[in-house]
DNA sequence: GTCTATAATTTGATAGAC
DNA sequence: GTCTATCAAATTATAGAC
């Protein structure tokens, strides 16, 4: 059957033609530049021959949802072997505040766009029966879970929640840089970091070392710490 | 000089009629669907006429987005007055929240789709020479401010980063709500709540009659608080 | 599989009559 | 001030030749 495969090998590479011209396009221009035409024109082919490719439009929407999606997933993944569950949670979260300002467009047509594509990217990358949204929301809510056995989170605190939480505070910090470069901005890292010490604050119990120096918000009294910041944007 | 008076009048009618039109469209359909044609058909005049009143499309967003800020503003005003800076904030951010997911296509307008709106939403509230949005960050930032210097928050806050991160938290709650309803989600308060407590989380101090439990998370032993938490979503 | 050609819409915006 | 009529340009999607 060699003949065979060979002609769905090259359907699969005028796929992935039509998918690498979208995705210049979105990273380019946004996704509401993105028109079968100008996909077209890019490949140097006839806009109908899309069509027998992907039904419409918005399936390449939501191929290219699951790509960024993926991409995004991997450069996480050198940071989920990290041993301490609150240094995991940090260096994941900075990861993920970093690739959404290193690829604006992607970051907003996956999560700021049509609410369905989230969901076609996590459907996608099923692993084990549930989608890749479910893994990655347990993540980080087992960190948290490990950090609350480990007495560094108080007891009353709910990992679902937290974990929601925490995400809506990443993704706002995203979000805002995208859409509302308005203020005199603080560098991003500085207000990433401050989120994470609102969130995960001191988390040197149990770790010896003090690595992370508490600074922590005060109960009754104000404590002597004392810690400028300076910080580099992205 | 009643005729020109009448005359400016009706043309003033008509533009807040077109506002009318335009503001139920975006509410039901989304920004995206706005068209001129689609305001003139609603308000029963040709398409011509719009462009009498306003130079384009986008000035006719700007003006909603004015519009939408303006409402937002409203809806926070009647908290801006408690003593207590935590319960303002609290107060404040609850309504903020609020707002956004009444009103989400509103909210989208000014927040979520072109950068260039916010700008405008904030230039136009113009008071005292600075703009509504630097009054607003002010508003947030004196209030950090009032906490530090009663003790309740680390001296080494920054109220400018905190007051940007707090923004990103609660946008980030909002935002996710609009574009991102994926998974079995918590109630909206719930999370809300447990953002509120996290960045500004016990202020019990000063005010004496310990109105806030002190649900913080522990630096050394794990505290015998035990809280359920149950709450309804909007 | 791929193309040409085109249908069918929808869009923002304007010229000129009244 | 308002309308009719229309332009010029996009868009998605398809029919049918090759």
């Amino acid at each position: 059957m060699g003949i065979a495969e060979r002609k769905t090998r090259e359907k699969q590479v005028l796929r992935e033609r039509i998918l690498d011209a979208s995705r210049r396009i979105v990273m380019r221009e946004g996704f509401a530049a993105l028109s079968m035409r100008k996909i077209a024109d890019a490949i140097e082919y006839s806009p109908a021959t899309l069509y027998l490719h992907f039904e419409n439009r918005d399936e390449i929407a939501r191929a290219l949802c699951m790509e960024g999606y993926a991409q995004l997933l991997e450069s996480l993944k050198p940071h989920l072997s990290i041993a301490d569950p609150a240094e995991r949670l940090k260096a994941i979260w900075r990861a993920y505040v970093a690739f959404g300002v290193e690829h604006p467009q992607t970051y907003r047509l996956v999560f700021m766009e049509d609410p369905t594509y989230v969901g076609a990217a996590f459907e996608s990358a099923a692993q084990d029966g549930d989608d890749a949204g479910e893994a990655a929301f347990r993540l980080v809510a087992d960190a948290l879970d490990e950090m609350k056995a480990q007495g560094r989170l108080p007891a009353s605190a709910d990992s679902n929640v937290w974990t929601e939480a925490l995400w809506a505070t990443m993704h706002g910090i995203v979000a805002l840089r995208l859409t509302c470069p308005v203020f005199p901005r603080t560098p991003l890292d500085t207000v990433v970091d401050a989120a994470l010490d609102a969130w995960l604050g001191d988390c040197s119990a149990h770790t010896g070392k003090a690595a992370t120096p508490p600074r922590k918000r005060v109960t009754r009294a104000a404590p002597p710490a004392k810690k400028a910041k300076p910080s580099s944007s992205s």
